[in-house]
DNA sequence: TAGTGGTCTAGACCACCTC
DNA sequence: AGGTGGTCTAGACCACTAC
């Protein structure tokens, strides 16, 4: 119920108080993005706003820091700094799907082919994949957009044998809707470990990200459900300021 | 396979390379703790290393920032920047347990009661537990460690009348467990959100974190087994440097 | 060219911990 | 008291985008 007066009090910045500066800054921010701006609009320059807040530039962008970590805003260099979308939930169930997740929400997907190679199976694809030593596996790399935003960019390792022809066929959008119709897999995710990592700075800048900021990093290994074999093993990481991640548990059956 | 003299050359910071002096910087750090240091052992002061790398301080603090978020090291205002123990796994499934999952992995686990009070429910928390409005709810926070270590903060929401004497009981250890001794319940896991989020202040001293870093957040639905309906709603912060979430999709019934 | 965010340096002072 | 990390200021220059 703040009226004008006592609203800018409380705006006032404590410059002798045992909190940061740049930590009320963040908070004020913060409040006025919810209280005046939505998704997708433009904040002041960072000269205005140091201006605004009586505080050194780099004071200012500290605080930025942390509301671009927490997924609130996203800086674009030469252009300024937006309001961010909030996070799109993604049900993280044996079954899931990329695509099917992103259209039941509601939004625009699309799965981008980046890269398609044969290398030899790192120890941990190859362990996860039951392969033995030695072997050579597929490595498609893939980059998934909402509505023209990157989210995840995912490294797929999948063994060449049953998949002679993968990248000649797969192109974009959906991986395993292609495996299930030309190769007849019915995939189910069997594990995912998740972690927060930092990814590697061509990770970051397809993700268009600052560097330095942190990923959702999974690793998925997927079977067959037929008959239960591991079929591809995949690690993705993910915006975590654009995607949430939702596990719903099934009480196994011997419970 | 370097020598002396050539790994010297790698180390080498290029000034006017496209790569930013702060992710070079970073990177020989990292690769300097793998090779030449374990966990717990502490860093050289910060004027040593910028000295050392003949970078300004807030260059070299800015590399550290990185390797801070990223869980590699832990810095301790008057003492020194340490390096950090890997995180550990903690299998999320639906009967997933802290104290089993702690023990499992070889190392000592503590739950501490933090605060038990009456409140009434928040939206959220009386949707996911099916209360009528303007119930009053048990708020439990706890905080759980590992070896001496905080890892996570956790506000347990529990409806009061299935427990009228919970505050009186608990004091700590395993909630889970109490429950089940003392009231029958057969706790189960429903659905869980993950998503990445900026701490409080409190909660990120609690957990000793250094301000603006940021912590995954699991909103938990826990129900009784015997009678499907919820008992808890839990929002857990947990820090991503130290633990990593690990699921085990179980293969619904019906499929 | 003008405006935006990104980086680096420099120096000062503070808060916290140990002794 | 001395050493550590934490914060704030100041000014400079660079990289990228739009026009």
């Amino acid at each position: 119920m703040a009226d004008h007066a006592s609203r800018r009090l409380d705006q006032e910045i404590e410059r002798d108080g045992p909190r940061a500066i740049y930590l009320q800054v963040a908070e004020r921010l913060s409040a006025d993005i919810r209280q005046r701006l939505v998704p997708g609009d433009r904040l002041p320059p960072e000269s205005e706003l140091s201006a605004r807040f009586a505080v050194n530039r780099h004071t200012l962008r500290h605080a930025i820091d942390l509301l671009e970590v927490q997924g609130v805003l996203e800086r674009r260099r030469g252009l300024g700094t937006y309001v961010l979308d909030p996070p799109v939930s993604y049900p993280l169930h044996a079954q899931a799907r990329f695509s099917d997740n992103i259209t039941a929400a509601g939004r625009t997907g699309t799965g981008r082919l980046l890269a398609a190679t044969c290398e030899p199976a790192p120890a941990e694809v190859a362990a996860a994949l039951k392969l033995r030593g030695g072997n050579t596996v597929w490595r498609l790399t893939t980059l998934r957009e909402i509505e023209e935003a990157p989210v995840s960019i995912i490294d797929h390792w999948l063994p060449l044998a049953p998949f002679p022809s993968l990248a000649a066929e797969y192109r974009g959008g959906s991986l395993h809707a292609l495996l299930a119709a030309r190769f007849g897999i019915k995939p189910l995710r069997r594990s995912t470990a998740v972690s927060a990592a930092l990814p590697l700075a061509a990770v970051a800048r397809q993700l268009r990200m600052s560097p330095g900021h942190p990923v959702l990093r999974l690793r998925t290994l997927n079977v067959d459900a037929a008959t239960g074999s591991p079929f591809e093993y995949a690690v993705s990481c993910i915006r975590a300021d654009r995607l949430e991640l939702v596990i719903d548990h099934d009480e196994p059956a011997h419970a």
